[in-house]
DNA sequence: TTTTCATATAAGCTCTCCTTATCACTGTTG
DNA sequence: CAACAGTGATAAGGAGAGCTTATATGAAAA
């Protein structure tokens, strides 16, 4: 390509309007302008591609094939224009989440409802997996956003808390609790904890450990929300997040142990590749997340 | 678009070498010159385009989308400029011929058979119509070039002459002609002459009237090769064109009739419109006409 | 004729876009 | 480990492409 694109959207224009004078005025450039832009044109392609009369001007046989590709070129740059636009709108474009079931249920569910409803154009798209896998979802670029329990560390990630989460024992309501429990009292409860692989389970294994002690639950299984069927039907006593349960614990189900001192608090947080700017989706996303910490 | 074309060439090329610096070697420019170009791309298009590291570039996911568009636009730019040049080499493109029969087979053949053996990617049509129609299908656009009998007149037309005819009366083999024959003597043999709105028919009628004598054909015919085998079987006498009768003469199958004087010359020309420029291949054809003048 | 509406051309200026030079940073290499 | 080679960003300044205005030219309409 030798020629200046630029040229080529005047060539269009003054193709549509047929008449140097009338492309110029809706260019707002001079008809001089266009004259001499169309004679540089035609000498770079060495093609005649108007024919001059009185009336204006009209394409050449060689303009007209010219002309029609041209055009899609054109419309195809205005796609791409009016594509960002809408993407800039946020009227189009989408967004992948990677987060757990229980963070996506308990959690991120009222701002996904919300941000449908606010942008509906966007696809969202959740990742579902393992709760160390999300942060590989996002360095694959599979994942442009990660939910995930902190604390968490990598380098090409930037990871900030957004949602504070408080882990409490929780025990049936018929179940004789103490009115305090200290941390080995605790240990010695019929446990029910989530499996070895979660990473609330490693948080709270790391703070006894601290201690020096052991768990030993009876049941380990793999979801939250089963963990506070199981304490409600008095099968144990069961560690569950705080904020994740305040239903059942309104309700009366289960109730919470006082534990002294607590286990300190910790954090879910969100996790996006360091050097990659933000989609507008997700920057949108964030900033609805943000409002509330 | 408020955009400058030519800046999306350069997001372009910078997009397909992932690099401002390679992108700005190949398109002989300084590294500073794209990212200045960049810069102020993305700051039109409101958009981050690029994520810059120390080995280069990547494209953001907005700048994927823009450049799928881009690349589409630029590579029917392309298309177009191959287009031109393939024109230009008449390595394709097409042309429309205007001609009668007798017109195409005695004298454009020959020409026809060169200009496909030259350019054989050209594709050639014959436009085939009445002789007067001729004209009037280059004026609508039809047809880019008629060849047609003068003399011819026509303000949108520029009507060239290529090849000169004469018209003459031939005879039979066996057929008792005098050495000379004045223009009365020959309005009184037996006439077979081509049909009225012929502009050969016309042109004899006309020389004939101004020395106020009327033809009066036994036989009117329509093609001009059946004058020549009317009168090589004795029908009479015809009036043909001698350039056209040329084998026949030398064949013996008819013989020319001294007339004096002899009917004035005429010429072939061919027309086509004053206004537009000719395409290249019908300036091609042209040439080879021009070669023989 | 004269007027009017096209495009073409001339001459000059403006401002875009490119250049050079330099900085800042990182990963590589002697 | 220091110097280098490679990345992109930034500053400042200059060249010239591409615009402007003004005028010429030509054909059709009045």
């Amino acid at each position: 390509m030798k020629t200046k694109l630029d040229y080529y959207r005047i060539f269009y224009e003054t193709a549509r309007f047929a008449s140097f004078s009338t492309a110029a005025r809706h260019l707002y450039i001079s008809q001089s302008a266009i004259s001499q832009c169309i004679s540089q044109l035609e000498e770079d392609l060495d093609t005649q591609l108007f024919i001059r009369s009185r009336r204006g001007v009209a394409l050449t046989k060689e303009g007209k094939l010219l002309f029609q590709k041209v055009e899609s070129a054109i419309q195809a740059i205005e796609q791409g224009e009016t594509l960002l636009a809408r993407l800039h709108k946020l009227e189009s474009g989408s967004l992948i989440i990677a987060a757990g079931d229980t963070i996506t249920r308990e959690y991120l569910l009222p701002y996904l409802e919300q941000f449908h409803k606010t942008y509906p154009n966007i696809r969202i798209e959740m990742a579902n997996s393992y709760s160390h896998h999300m942060l590989e979802l996002v360095k694959e670029g599979k994942a442009e956003l990660a939910f995930v329990n902190l604390p968490a560390e990598d380098d090409e990630l930037c990871i900030e808390p957004c949602h504070k989460i408080h882990d409490v024992f929780v025990c049936g309501p018929d179940y004789n609790a103490k009115k305090k429990y200290t941390w080995e009292e605790i240990a010695n409860e019929p446990l029910i904890l989530l499996e070895k692989n979660s990473s609330s389970r490693n948080y709270i294994d790391k703070n006894f450990a601290k201690e020096r002690i052991t768990l030993n639950p009876q049941i380990e299984i793999a979801a939250h929300e089963l963990l506070i069927q199981f304490a409600s039907i008095h099968l144990g006593v069961s560690c569950v997040v705080k904020e994740f349960s305040k239903k059942e614990l309104e309700k009366g189900l289960i109730k919470e142990m006082k534990l002294s001192p607590p286990l300190p608090s910790r954090s879910i947080g969100y996790a996006y590749l360091r050097h990659n700017p933000l989609s507008f989706p997700a920057q949108a996303f964030l900033d609805l997340i943000k409002r509330d910490v």
